[in-house]
RNA sequence: GGCCCCGUCGUCUAGCGGCCUAGGACGCCGCCCUCUCAAGGCGGUAGCGGGGGUUCGAAUCCCCUCGGGGCUACCA
């Protein structure tokens, strides 16, 4: 590896939800890596067996392949392992943290503490009312110097118990180190005995998140820990942990977390509370992933927001670039860039997108598709080819049945009732017969103003004024004015009192078909 | 409570002592185009959290204060 180069990792706890914020920092990991020639990989942290969920691994697995973030090493199965630091599962790597636990201990850099939780409570309780910091540290710390013989003791006594670690940090002490977002940091130093090794209903025991990324990221040869800002204050712990190991500081880069607007405060996006910080949110939404990944990339690199898509996705993060505060997750944001992403995509890929989406949210479609892929392909170009500015109308590959789906025999229903509401509430009388006029004299050749005329020509015919300001200059000399008669043709032809140019759409259609669907109305003899 | 981080339009931000009567993008509003919508064009709305300094001059530097966020677990 070149000098310079990053091993970054993302480290997920396996509790069953990816968040949002899991997906922007494994993209800032695996970007920084990849940029400097350097190495990604992913590391299971499944040391909380309480708060694990079955299933969670498959779920990152889906996560990250959707957003194209595989891992350049990591764990590839629940049982299988690639890669040169393997195993990439710290429940699996229990017999290494353990060794390292029993030097420490060897040292005295590190002790059991047999203090029940209880106990742990009435301890923080005398130091509140003292107004003295809260922990376990000092003479507060009862195991801290216990007498072999208590120690003994209470191992023949089978009392439950943990490993601490002795930190010489003493009460008021400070630190500074550098973080690579942050610059110089200045911290009250950790003077508390931290857990390293925690209790566990089966063998073997299991380290903190502490004492395990210390071990890890040493063995492992991170060079540089990108993680989210909630682990800054742990930075004092975890530099005294790599010196009482014996192993070199390595470099931090701690993110702002991804935050979201609550009344006139915000707070950082839950999984509890909003939908928005689940990436199935985005997967069932159907928000192209590219697209997704280019939006994070402009809140990690703001000069990246104003950038297409694939530029955007090109452009190599730069440390130096990043906010300090958490920005707020804007879907309204992300939708802009959706669409104007979508709209530089060529029909077939397009196409390919939905159909994605579909296979897993909507069968029906995918059915649809497949059956009547060059119908597909000919509705999407609609306004797409040919002109200077596509369509935007598609967000996200949801947005599709809506948008498109009257294009499709299967999708869309003829409006038969001349008395529809969709039809602006015009006489149905009316209705029926613009219908059966237009369907009578329907002329389907011609370039897009002949064609078009045959509508003014309809209207014109059934009395209706041809420009707003003639129509509002006598409102009941008219029954409407041209729009609402070619509203009339446009919901019949597509269902809808909204759609891309009408012309464009009886092209795709066909004569028959357009006929076919102005008829469905037309008086009956 | 203690410690840490953060603070420019609604949002993402540019800004690193004069180029700032604060620029851009998204949103929103209006107008234009127009058979509807989307798009597009044009215009507009809106911000340096507050107070003290330093300085000829401060969004930019210092202090205080306020607000928000995080940590303070045998969760990560």
């Amino acid at each position: 590896m070149p000098d310079g180069a990053f091993v970054t990792r993302f480290g997920p706890s396996p509790t069953g939800f990816v968040h949002i914020g899991g997906i922007y920092t494994a993209m800032v990991s695996r970007d920084l890596a990849h940029s400097s020639d350097g190495v990604y990989y992913l590391r299971i942290e499944d040391t909380d067996q309480a708060r694990e969920v079955a299933g969670a691994d498959a779920q990152f697995a889906r996560a990250f392949d959707a957003f194209d973030l595989r891992p350049d090493e990591g764990p590839t199965s629940s049982t299988g392992d690639d890669g040169p630091y393997a195993p990439y599962r710290q429940s699996q790597r229990a017999t290494i943290y353990l060794s390292f636990v029993r030097e420490l201990m060897r040292q005295g850099v590190a002790y059991p503490c047999f203090a029940t939780k209880d106990e742990l409570t009435e301890i923080s309780e005398a130091q509140r009312t003292l107004k003295l910091p809260t922990g376990y540290y000092g003479r507060w710390a009862p195991w801290r110097d216990a007498s072999e013989d208590a120690v003994a003791e209470a191992f023949a006594a089978g009392k439950p118990y943990v490993v601490r670690f002795r930190s010489e940090g003493k009460v008021g002490e400070r630190v500074a180190f550098t973080d690579r977002l942050r610059g110089r940091v200045e911290a009250e130093d950790n003077h508390n005995d931290v857990v390293i090794l925690k209790t566990s209903a089966s063998e073997p025991r299991l380290p903190t998140y502490h004492f395990a990324h210390a071990v890890d990221d040493h063995l492992m040869r991170t060079s540089l820990v990108v993680r989210g800002d909630e682990w800054l204050s742990s930075v004092p712990t975890h530099l005294q942990l790599f010196a009482a190991l014996g192993f070199p500081a390595i470099e931090y880069a701690h993110l702002a977390p991804l935050m979201k607007q609550e009344g006139s405060s915000r707070r950082k996006l839950s999984k509890r509370k909003d939908a928005e910080a689940s990436v199935d949110f985005y997967l069932e939404s159907g928000y192209p992933s590219e697209a997704v990944l280019s939006y994070l990339r402009g809140l990690a690199n703001s000069p990246l927001a104003e950038l297409p898509v694939p530029e955007a996705l090109a452009t190599p993060l730069r440390l130096d670039e990043f906010q300090s505060a958490g920005p707020l997750v804007d879907t309204v944001k992300l939708a802009d860039i959706c669409a104007d992403y979508i709209a530089t995509l060529p029909a077939p890929e397009v196409l390919a997108g939905v159909r994605a989406w579909a296979s897993t949210y909507d069968p029906e479609l995918v059915e649809v598709l497949d059956e009547h892929e060059p119908l597909a392909l000919a509705a999407i170009d609609v306004e797409r080819v040919g002109v200077d500015n596509p369509r935007k109308d598609l967000a996200r590959w949801s947005d599709f049945r809506t948008a498109y789906g009257f294009f499709f025999p299967g999708l869309h229903a003829d409006v038969t009732d001349p008395a529809d509401e969709r039809f602006g509430g015009l006489d149905p009388a009316l209705v029926a017969a613009l219908a059966e006029d237009f369907a009578a004299h329907y002329t389907h050749e011609g370039d897009q103003p002949t064609w078009f005329q045959q509508v003014r020509d309809l209207a014109e015919r059934h009395g209706f004024a041809p420009n707003p300001k003639t129509y509002k200059k006598d409102p009941d000399a008219y029954p409407g004015m041209l729009r609402d008669a070619a509203n009339v043709i446009r919901v019949l032809v597509t269902g809808a009192q909204r759609s891309p140019d009408l012309y464009e759409v009886t092209r795709v259609l066909g004569a028959e078909e357009v006929v076919r669907r102005i008829g469905s109305c037309a008086a009956r003899p």
